[in-house]
RNA sequence: CGAGGUGUGGCUCAGUUUGGUAGAGCGCUGCGUUCGGGACGCAGAGGCCGUGGGUUCAAGUCCCGCCACCUCGACCA
């Protein structure tokens, strides 16, 4: 590729609305283009990462015997009614109507895809196990896309599942895929991700795991100790050892008849003074009860209370009084020295409900001493630094930022029962299949190794994934032995089947390996008059870890050799 | 869905307080000088100031509505 006549400016200025540095530096460097929130387009060099992820992907699902399927983008509302989810998904799924007026949804997830493709064909044991997957656009309402690639509306995603004949089968190929994708993120250049116990949600099923890269800009909170042990703090054991521990879960002891401020305190230790009240609630789509202790400093507006509490709540068990929301605590135990285990919703609750911001309360860490006197702000907090593990039973826990890269779902039968799939088992009955589920987005990965793998200037792509493996800069392209040179050397490299984008634009020197730099190729080769007059050419690499003169007629072979070797440490 | 913020050439922004002929830098086009880290001079092109109303002799600027985008929360296979 020339890039005289490659689409996508490169520049100078970091756009305004970009936070991380893998939104800028890939916007500064002509990979992407905003269209709306959440939805961009791709220029040339974001496409041919992907399209690489998108093949180092598709390997390691092949290898584990998958198969490559295709699933509809629009699916009628009737195929999403009969797992129940047409209902039970919110807003976030695009929903309109065909011609006819049937109801019809854009897909954001396709396990009825996938039964409705396997039920009816698999109807015998013998057909199991199998893995369908397919590497396809999503959409996504997200009510808050942010952060470039990170998290969009639209996106390319790979969608795996796999049908098993018993809970044992599920286990041991949900143990290859996690195999599967560590050797993705190796070979990507990310080996540093960690997988982590997570909270399933709205997915159902018993055992998840998310495929977290360990960085400050992440989303979620991750949970981890010198062990081995690592959860996402949303699913973290009880790991907090203190005598205020409670054993039980909440709701087991208060159902909604039994359920009072009152007995919900005194249980937990808490206080419920005139100048604090509590408020019981059941959290969106959880069956955890929380309590929020409201303080007399703001106006509370009832409405927009109810709002964000949802309708699971007991209005009954409200009390409202003028004030703000100090805190929650949930089922936990707390550790001693801490009052409040606050849930970061809390922030929210303050800002929508009562008007606060952050002048009014201060945003402190994880815990709540009990002796400060006003309870602070903190982000939830199940455990903290330095807490005890509840593996090794040390006081090695660290708290650290993630973000999500991939996830894995053992689901059950959630899907085959309500879809009525079955097959015909050895006993000659009918049996439910057992589901696994997993799911890799391939431009958040993108985004993710840029996140992590840059420098001021610009990506330094891993070659497995590199937009292109070696860059050409024709400095002073006018001179003819330079033209000549670089000429040859693109050509020769061409031929070899090297990769290779060719900087052969009449621009200055400086914003020759300024583009070089945003565009993040791990081989560079500069032609020069200088070089020339020294009868060589400069071999590097974006890391800086190389800088090399080599004969011109030589440096097409070495330059292969290199890349080969570069490759070869990403197998 | 809540709270806050921003909308002015392709990009980054000034101008809005106090209404009076639309600006700068980057980028783009042409010519010339430069030529190993985003060089310089000269000459150009490019804007219904997000949008719809209103006030006024006069609105980028003041008032009201709407829309879009950003940040922080809520939410999140």
């Amino acid at each position: 590729m020339k890039m005289s006549s490659m689409l996508g400016a490169r520049f100078k200025e970091t756009p305004a609305d970009c936070q991380l540095d893998s939104h800028k530096l890939m916007v500064r460097g002509g990979y992407m283009k905003q269209l709306t929130t959440g939805i961009y387009s791709l220029y040339m060099p974001a496409k041919r990462i992907t399209k690489k992820i998108e093949n180092i992907i598709r390997e390691e699902m092949d290898k584990i015997d998958g198969q490559e399927v295709m699933f509809p983008v629009v699916m009628p509302a009737a195929l999403w009614q009969e797992s129940g989810r047409y209902e039970s998904i919110g807003s976030e799924m695009a929903r309109f109507k065909d011609r006819s007026g049937q109801p019809v949804v854009l897909g954001m997830t396709h396990e009825e895809a996938a039964v409705h493709l396997a039920r009816g064909t698999a109807q015998s044991y013998s057909q199991y196990p199998f893995m369908i997957y397919q590497i396809q656009t999503k959409f996504r309402d997200e009510p808050r896309a942010r952060g470039g690639l990170i998290r969009v509306r639209e996106f390319t995603m790979k969608d795996a599942y796999s049908f098993h004949t018993s809970q044992e089968d599920l286990e041991a190929y949900y143990e290859k895929c996690y195999q599967a994708y560590e050797n993705i993120y190796r070979r990507a250049g990310i080996p540093e991700v960690v997988a982590v116990k997570s909270d399933s949600g709205m997915m159902g099923g018993s055992v998840s795991h998310e495929f977290m890269l360990l960085t400050d800009c992440g989303e979620d909170t991750i949970v981890l100790c010198d062990c081995g042990y690592r959860s996402n703090m949303e699913a973290a054991d009880c790991i907090v050892e203190a005598p205020e521990t409670v054993e039980a879960p909440l709701e087991k002891v208060f159902t909604p008849e039994t359920k009072t401020i009152e007995a919900v305190c005194e249980y937990l230790h808490a206080p419920a003074n005139a100048s604090c009240k509590a408020v019981v609630y059941q959290k969106n789509m959880t069956d955890q009860y929380v309590v929020a202790f409201i303080r007399g400093d703001l106006e509370v507006n009832e409405t927009k209370l109810r709002n964000f509490l949802g309708e699971e709540i007991h209005p009954a068990e409200i009390t409202l009084e003028s004030g703000i929301v100090a805190g929650f605590i949930g089922p936990v135990g707390l550790p001693e020295g801490v009052d409040y285990v606050i849930d970061k919703s809390v922030a929210a609750l303050n800002s929508s409900v009562c008007g606060a911001n952050e002048e009014n309360y201060h945003y402190t860490g994880y815990n709540v001493k009990r002796d400060t006197p006003d309870a602070k702000i903190a982000d939830f907090a199940k455990t903290y630094e330095g807490a005890i593990c509840p593996v090794c039973g040390k006081p090695h826990i660290r708290v650290s930022r993630g973000i999500e890269v991939g996830n894995i779902f053992q689901l059950g039968t959630k899907y085959t029962k309500s879809m009525e799939m079955t097959y015909i088992g050895q006993d000659g009955k009918p049996h439910y299949p057992i589901m696994g589920c997993y799911g890799i987005g391939v431009g958040r990965l993108c985004a993710s190794v840029c996140e992590v793998k840059h420098d001021d200037y610009g990506p330094i792509w891993p070659m497995s994934i590199a937009p292109w493996q070696v860059h050409i800069c024709a400095i002073k392209a006018t001179d003819p032995q330079v033209r000549e040179t670089a000429d040859m050397l693109y050509d020769q490299l061409q031929k070899a089947g090297v990769e290779v984008i060719y900087d052969d634009r009449k621009v200055s020197a400086g914003n020759m390996f300024s583009d070089a730099d945003l565009l993040g190729v791990p081989v560079r080769v500069i032609v020069s008059p200088k070089t020339v007059k020294r009868g060589a050419v400069e071999v590097s690499k974006r890391d800086k870890s190389l800088r090399e003169d080599v004969a011109p007629e030589e440096a097409a072979a070495y330059v292969e050799k290199l890349v080969q070797a570069m490759l070869d440490e990403l197998k």
